[in-house]
DNA sequence: CATAAAAAATACCAATCGGTATTTTTTATG
DNA sequence: CATAAAAAATACCGATTGGTATTTTTTATG
């Protein structure tokens, strides 16, 4: 084996992106094998040969998705030069996301989170550690702010960072289920205007 | 018939009751027939014989389900006196869902919304119709508030009844996913200094 | 208390569900 | 280019899906 991905790995990665907007719509009940079968044009047979089962795809999927929202945030983070304009990317990037096609469906840890919360362990496991992880990377963003004397040193970094998840991810419910981007766009106004309080 | 409602009546309300719990926790394609008759007790002929079809069920549950929260929260709205205060009810009554089970399975337009986005336009138009008439109501409320003195007089009602909304459902969201009451305590904190900002 | 209407239960349907065992095809390598 | 291993397709499984037609039971009323 010459390549530095394998036959299968190349097949499973194949299958995760092109079931990760069916996952991503539909919810995991909501999907079913055929759709699987449907969007990779493969059998079952030869996803099954890849994947333990629906749930091991549904998991990869979440994985995928998640993690194509978050690297895309992170890279215009560590672009943005003060803390304020980096706590700014989350009032920013959202409003492209609802409109593009980047990520059909939404935000998968909404969904994922809605989806699994009362059915799925392990898939309510993976979308918890995902709000988490958001969470405590807004906290360490603002920590760092106020070490570099940039931010309010008296900020309550919990509230702000709980408050940031939210704002953003109430935002996506209320403008995708109402058909109007122009929600999101006033309820990311109030994160920017709550990130600009955070200035000295 | 002497009866006020129709023996079929309150069998159609009855499998609603019973019912309202299974779909708001396993969503509309992960509740089959047979979770239907398993909560009732009653079989699918006597389901079929008072209902079209599972999404008659399941859009009644819904008026059902959120009818209890609107209903809840109304009754606290007309027992507080000052604006202020009635807009307060939304950062308090939320503490208490999340706890005991008035609604089990959280809050049904956020379940329904995301749920139903991509999948079901029936339920998707209630859930986006429950959305607006919220957020018709804290507008009209901070109007009002206005208009009687209360409250300042250049609030962006929108904004702030958008982002009330998408607070409290992202922090049910949260709270939920993460199996910590204390995190939509922390967000509805949020909820309740916003609120207070709205003072004269 | 007979009777008719209404409601619920029974019995059934084709289609699809998630999943597996087996066969065929593709792939990489000596 | 033969060969063996890996991957994909085929064929199949019992169970369950949403839904319906028919029969039985319950209910209200004259």
């Amino acid at each position: 084996m010459e390549n530095e991905l394998s036959k299968a790995e190349r097949t499973r990665q194949f299958i995760i992106e092109r079931t990760s907007p069916v996952f991503n719509k539909r919810g995991y009940a909501g999907t079913s094998l055929s759709d699987l079968t449907e969007a990779t044009g493969l059998t079952k047979g030869s996803i099954y040969g890849n994947f333990k089962n629906k749930e091991e795809v549904a998991a990869e999927v979440f994985e995928y998705n998640s993690g194509k929202v978050r690297k895309q945030i992170q890279e215009r983070i560590q672009r943005a030069t003060s803390y304020h304009d980096k706590l700014l990317v989350y009032a920013q990037v959202y409003h492209s996301f609802t409109r593009g096609d980047f990520i059909p469906g939404g935000c998968p840890i909404l969904n994922t989170a809605v989806d699994a919360d009362d059915t799925n362990p392990l898939l309510k496991d993976k979308a918890a550690r995902a709000v988490i992880r958001w969470k405590t990377g807004i906290e360490n963003l603002i920590k760092a702010g106020i070490e570099a004397g940039e931010l309010k040193p008296d900020i309550n970094t919990t509230e702000t960072a709980l408050s940031m998840i939210a704002l953003i991810e109430g935002g996506i419910m209320i403008s995708k289920v109402t058909d109007s981007p122009a929600n999101l766009d006033i309820i990311l106004a109030s994160v920017h205007n709550l990130v600009d309080n955070l200035k000295l």
